[in-house]
DNA sequence: TTAGGCCAATGACATTTGTCATGGCCCGAC
DNA sequence: GTCGGGCCATGACAAATGTCATTGGCCTAA
């Protein structure tokens, strides 16, 4: 071999959009002798952008982001370039998760991981492994499935952005009354006293 | 001088409760030849008693705490011990810099700082001055002033975590329809159409 | 094919909200 | 002094909200 095993570093991606974490995970990151930063964004949709552009062997995602989410930006990214995306969030929501490794997510963490274990697990999923951070995979092996249908989840989610049930049933093309149906027995399956309870709780939960 | 320039180094205190971005800021302010990170929290209780067992000359509070936010432990801080605070924050509310202000806190900072600018900051504070982020300090100037009342603003606060009315006249030792009125006058203040809305409008002026 | 689930809609209903008019209290201006 | 004006408090009233029962179309699994 000509090649000592330093020369093939990981190519990593790093998207945050606070730019004091990102700065210091890039710092943080590139200090590992076998991690190379090779992009950086602040959001998802450029994060994509920048992934197809430099093809990284790792995308590093947080999950809060302007314009595309860190789970839009990996689907992007996954449908479009050949790599492995970790996805680094703050507040672990169960139902997330379920979404994640649904589009093909080979790494979760929250962000109350050391950086040097974050190195780590950086090299396993590069080395072709996953990882799902222990804490929030019981979570989301306690957290009960989501007992909402469709229609009822996107009731909620247009409700967390308008005021009353009349602009929902506009946004949805309903009748008002279609829509309170929705809300009223998504609040008795979540147990809520009010559509913003519900919605909160199903939020909370990751279902929307 | 026996003593060279080095050796009186800035002795900071840092508080955040996530691992991932205290740990950065340790390492990457850690490796500045004139800071000393003396301590570290990660909520703000510890944060005071920290501040109190070990006298750093700067206290780096992130503003979203658990158990004490980083204005309630700048309070105990500077009460207690003879030192200076920067607050750093994901979310620059107008009226908490206000209040910050109020507290003699000498610094404050959005997390879009680079670590970089930050280094400059403590220095700059360590060296007696202020520094306000001047988009920060744009928008609190520019943001009307609280129009509210403040039993108003009572009941906007304790409406952020009850459901109905008649709990939070309970709350407030009032007759339900006194609430409404407060409710209903600070939504017309607010031009808010529900008091949720009201609430989270306050919020984000940070008044309540 | 039949039963069951989800979707959509309607009308009646009790409750909860938000609005309004009103009155007492205190303080500063004239 | 007394006259507003702001804050506090209340109860009456109309509108919005949530609950419930019921209907029908559609699709899927048994």
């Amino acid at each position: 071999m000509t090649e000592p095993a330093q020369a093939r570093r990981i190519r990593l991606l790093i998207a945050d959009d606070e730019h004091l974490i990102r700065g210091a995970m890039e710092a943080l990151l590139g200090l590992e002798p076998d991690i190379e930063v090779v992009a950086s964004a602040d959001n998802g949709v450029t994060a994509a952008e920048l992934a197809a552009a430099t093809r990284p062997d790792i995308c590093l995602l947080d999950l809060e982001m302007p314009q595309a989410d860190g789970l839009e930006a990996a689907a992007k990214i996954l449908a479009a370039v050949n790599t492995r995306v970790i996805i680094v969030t703050r507040h672990a929501r169960p139902g997330v998760l379920r979404r994640a490794l649904a589009s093909k997510v080979s790494g979760f963490v929250p962000k109350s991981t050391p950086a040097q274990e974050l190195a780590h697990v950086i090299r396993d999923v590069a080395a072709g492994k996953r990882y799902i951070d222990p804490d929030i995979a019981a979570a989301a092996l306690t957290a009960e499935r989501c007992p909402l249908t469709d229609r009822e989840l996107d009731a909620l989610r247009v409700s967390r952005s308008t005021t009353s049930v009349a602009q929902i049933a506009q946004a949805m093309h309903l009748a008002p009354g279609t829509v309170r149906n929705y809300l009223s027995s998504a609040m008795m399956k979540l147990n809520a006293a009010s559509r913003h309870e519900a919605a909160d709780r199903a939020w909370q939960q990751g279902w929307i």
